[in-house]
RNA sequence: GCCGAAGUGGCGGAAUGGCAGACGCGGCGGUCUCAAACACCGCUGAGGGCAACCUCGUGUGGGUUCGAAUCCCACCUUCGGCACCA
């Protein structure tokens, strides 16, 4: 053994000096994370009812490689959350996965041989390991793989329950295509010349047909948040995305021309059926199934050109407004179904094949896309709604869009005179009538296409045969199992296509040969029922435990990502409400309360992939400070759901912090050099008075504290226990530190800083039970502490004074007094009588005891 | 472009109708040290003043109010999403 002598001496050369060990993370954490394990201290028993239950549900990480620090920020403050709800008596739940599917997986295959398992399974050991070193809570026994067979298959099971519901069914539509490559997904796609990224080739749209889920069935239902209490902008997104829109269905009749007949029937949707009056043109979706057969010949060549431009371009593009309009005439003619008048038809990128019905009614006058078209045309711009302060004869220079509501009909037939809404309803009703229209709801929201050309995905369980059509695996053959050899060819299309053994079945109707679906799942799908698997990770004879689920779910509270907030909390919501309905559970909604934490982006404020090289790795930071100093920091940083670019500086202010509650709970009595009142209570301070001081600012502490925790103020949590720690720091050495209102406030700042930073807090609450001569115990097994609100009581307090709204003085009045004793305080201030220089005030104003404001009129 | 969010010291941020800048970083000064580091103490929005103090100040412009960083209107900038990244 080295003889220690020598090096106590030094740390201990200095008088007063601090003579405890020093703090060292490195040496601590790993033995209360192996501890904690061994004691199985935050295994969750789901059969346990004396505590109330707590379903607290992470939004499952991606298996990319490596944990980065955006992990931590989304990991930490959650496991903080779990840990203080435990401190409150609940059983908690908090389980963690790998959302294991999906592209990159593929992308690292395809690019650098090997397979998309042994890629995202290696990737997943190492995040496991390297999870533990946070020191997080999860529940690793009920741990979901969502590759793993023993998930997917139940996917593929809950696909065919919905297939028998209708819920499931198959249709054309368009994919982004590369000859070479097959089907790319957006960010495959690159330049505004649209080429695939890997072989730089124009990329095409495809038909293909592909599976869809009802998504549409249920938008009303979705619509509605009731019994979740979810944040106000992520409701007001999704109500959007899913934007409902009343209006009706009229159909147009095509007028006989030299190469048509006449007579076929274009319906339209319109949320203005008042407006029918002023539509002048109409306009189809490029992708319209009827635009073939109405092109005149004349017109076919520039018809045909302008569909294949517009099938290159994205939505985002053909929907943007302040692009100019462009479409093209197809050389035949519509009847307005109101007054028998031919109006021309045209077709435009804007108007969109999935969006209504594929085909609008324009109304120049009251739609600023159809009035673009109309001024590019010279067609005519007819007024039917009347702005305020405007005559229907006026000239327009814009559309005038607005609500129906409000409004007056003008050059509207035989409807002159009447509002809009009753217009509107008159005209669908008269056309009704005669067949030609009806009242419709048309949803923004679309059915959800969950079909992928893809190997690294749930297979889709269907088998096509020649006699029988589409026909379902059944039950006993699945899971349908992803073939364990895969063979890109060196090429990005779906290697399930090239593979006779995958391919190649028999019907299970008809026991002919037959053909297997290639088409694999979208990811969204794993991950929009996961956190029920967990509940019953191992399950076999079904996806769930419906006994476990009724005791467990709604999650109580889900925090992720706010990017997530229309499509994967959307696609949850559908696929609970559709497990519903197949009596598979009983809740209507998944997440009772949602918290959308922002997100960490790279130093260059761009977001974190290994692409871009910008990946902060934590694993140097919590080597050199420990996890709790880096949760702590990332608590600190700023609010939760705000994000930002990365950077460590202010780190060290974290550590210093946790050095110094090191040192207030183990070294009370030491005194540092540099502070020339160190030893000696602030000047007019008795002992009684430092006690009283103590313990209000320790239980004011814990109120605040305890709000924060609640409301997932974290970095003002950090704030104010720092602030503690200060005033504290104030009375160590004298001889307050160490009475019992100090003992009382040490004890308190542990426990509320145990959820935070639990390795530190748990080293002391150890340290001081041995030195005590106690057992050790787990301050993570401590109950939250009461706030004690006398403690926090004042008998006087500082009144801000304010003359015309600018601060002037303070005055120091008795908490309670009346606004007359204020007063007289306020009006007895010289400062105060200075500034009012002999004026008199007009109006007093009381702000509840907080603050008065003396208004004085005329400068 | 559309939907949602955010703009406050040199920096991260606090205050969501009532004292702008809590807490922390950085900077400056000091104690300790042979010295440095660590630790500790003090100061630190800008401008003016010897000082007491005064003036200005929360992206820009307007408005509501006794009082606005906070509420309303318009605009600018940045971030998230826009249906095959997850």
């Amino acid at each position: 053994m080295t003889d220690t002598a020598d090096t106590t001496e030094t740390a201990d050369r200095t008088p007063g000096r601090t003579r405890v060990e020093r703090y060292d993370p490195t040496a601590i954490e790993p033995r209360w994370q192996a501890r904690w394990a061994e004691l199985g201290l935050h295994d969750t028993d789901l059969q346990e009812t004396s505590r109330p239950k707590y379903y607290l549900l992470t939004m499952y990480p991606y298996p990319s490689g490596d944990l980065h620090i955006g992990h931590w920020y989304i990991v930490t403050p959650s496991d903080a959350l779990a840990r203080f709800r435990r401190m409150h008596g609940y059983n908690v739940f908090f389980p963690i996965g790998f959302d294991a599917f999906g592209l990159p997986a593929e992308n690292a295959a395809i690019k650098n041989g090997g397979h998309p398992f042994t890629w995202t399974m290696k990737n997943i050991e190492n995040m496991r390991r390297q999870f533990r070193t946070m020191g997080a809570t999860f529940s690793w026994k009920h741990e979901v793989v969502t590759a793993d067979p023993a998930y997917y298959r139940w996917n593929q099971w809950l696909f065919l329950r919905f297939l028998e519901r209708g819920l499931a069914y198959r249709q054309r539509s368009a994919v982004d295509w590369c000859p070479n490559d097959g089907t790319l997904a957006r960010e495959q796609v690159e330049g505004p010349e649209r080429r695939c990224w890997r072989c730089g080739e124009l990329v095409e749209k495809r038909d293909l047909d592909q599976w869809y889920l009802k998504t549409t069935a249920y938008a009303d239902e979705l619509l509605s948040f009731d019994g979740i209490d979810w944040p106000e902008p992520i409701k007001i997104q999704q109500t959007n995305w899913i934007g409902r829109s009343e209006g009706a269905q009229i159909d147009f009749e095509t007028a006989p021309t030299d190469h048509h007949e006449g007579g076929a029937s274009i319906r339209v949707f319109t949320t203005r059926p008042d407006t029918l009056f002023g539509a002048t043109f109409m306009v189809l979706a490029p992708e319209h199934p009827l635009v073939t057969e109405l092109t005149a010949p004349g017109r076919r060549a520039e018809v045909d050109a302008y569909v294949a431009q517009a099938r290159r371009r994205t939505e985002i593009d053909r929907l943007s407004t302040d692009r100019e309009k462009t479409g093209v005439a197809i050389g035949a003619d519509a009847i307005n179904p109101v007054n028998g008048e031919r109006i021309p038809i045209f077709i435009a990128d804007y108007v969109l094949a999935g969006y209504g019905t594929g085909a609008i009614m324009a109304v120049p006058a009251h739609d600023e896309r159809d009035f673009a078209l109309a001024t590019a045309f010279g067609l005519p711009i007819r007024r039917v709604v009347a702005a305020p302060g405007t005559e229907a004869g006026d000239p327009m220079s814009d559309a005038y869009v607005a609500h129906a509501a409000d409004e007056r009909l003008v050059n509207s037939g035989r409807y002159d005179g009447m509002g809009a809404d009753d217009g509107g309803r008159a005209i669908v009703a008269a056309l009704a009538e005669r067949g030609a229209a009806e009242p419709t709801v048309t949803y923004r929201l679309r059915d959800w296409l969950i079909s992928r050309q893809r190997y690294w995905g749930t297979p889709i369980p269907v088998i096509y045969c020649e006699r029988d059509g589409i026909v379902p695996v059944p039950d006993e053959d699945l899971p349908v199992l992803l073939p364990e050899t895969v063979d890109y060819r060196g090429r990005g299309d779906n290697p399930l296509n090239h593979d006779a053994a995958f391919l190649r079945v028999t019907c299970p109707r008809c026991g002919e040969a037959a053909r297997r679906e290639t088409d694999t799942m979208d990811t969204f799908v794993d991950s929009s029922w996961y956190w029920f698997r967990y509940l019953s990770p191992d399950r076999t004879d079904g996806p769930v435990d419906r006994a476990m689920t009724d005791a467990w779910t709604p999650v109580d509270q889900y925090t992720g990502g706010a990017e997530h907030a229309v499509m994967h909390l959307l696609y949850a919501r559908f696929w609970t409400k559709a497990m519903r309905d197949c009596g598979l559970i009983g809740e209507d909604e998944p997440f009772r309360r949602l918290f959308n934490q922002g997100q960490i982006l790279g130093a260059d404020g761009e977001r974190m992939s290994k692409s871009r090289g910008n990946v902060e790795d934590p694993d140097e930071l919590v080597g050199r400070f420990g996890a709790d100093t880096v949760r702590l920091f990332l608590m600190f940083m700023g609010p939760w759901d705000q994000g930002g670019p990365w950077s460590p500086t202010g780190i060290g202010g974290v550590h210093r912090f946790l050095n110094r509650v090191w040192t207030l709970a183990l070294d009370p009595h030491g005194r540092e050099h540099g502070d020339p009142d160190a030893g000696h209570l602030p000047v007019g301070e008795s002992a009684a008075d430092a006690a009283a001081a103590i313990r209000a600012a320790a239980h004011r502490t814990l109120r605040d504290v305890t709000e924060d925790y609640d409301g997932f103020r974290f970095n003002t949590m950090v704030a104010k226990l720092m602030e503690l720690a200060n005033t504290l720091y104030r009375y160590r050495g004298t001889e307050a530190a160490g009475d019992t209102e100090w003992d009382e406030a040490i004890r308190l700042l542990l426990l509320m800083l145990a959820p935070a930073a639990p390795h530190i807090t748990e080293e002391i609450w150890s340290r001081q039970a041995t030195g005590a001569g106690r057992p050790w115990t787990s301050i993570h097994e401590e109950s939250w502490p009461i706030v004690d609100e006398r403690a926090i009581a004042v008998s006087v307090h500082e009144i801000p004074v304010q003359i015309n709204g600018k601060l002037r003085d303070r005055v120091v009045v008795a908490t309670g007094a009346d606004q007359a004793t204020i007063e007289a305080a306020v009006l007895a201030s010289p400062k105060v009588q200075a500034a009012l220089a002999g004026r008199t005030p007009d109006r007093i104003i009381h702000a509840g005891g907080k603050l008065v404001n003396l208004v004085v009129r005329g400068a």
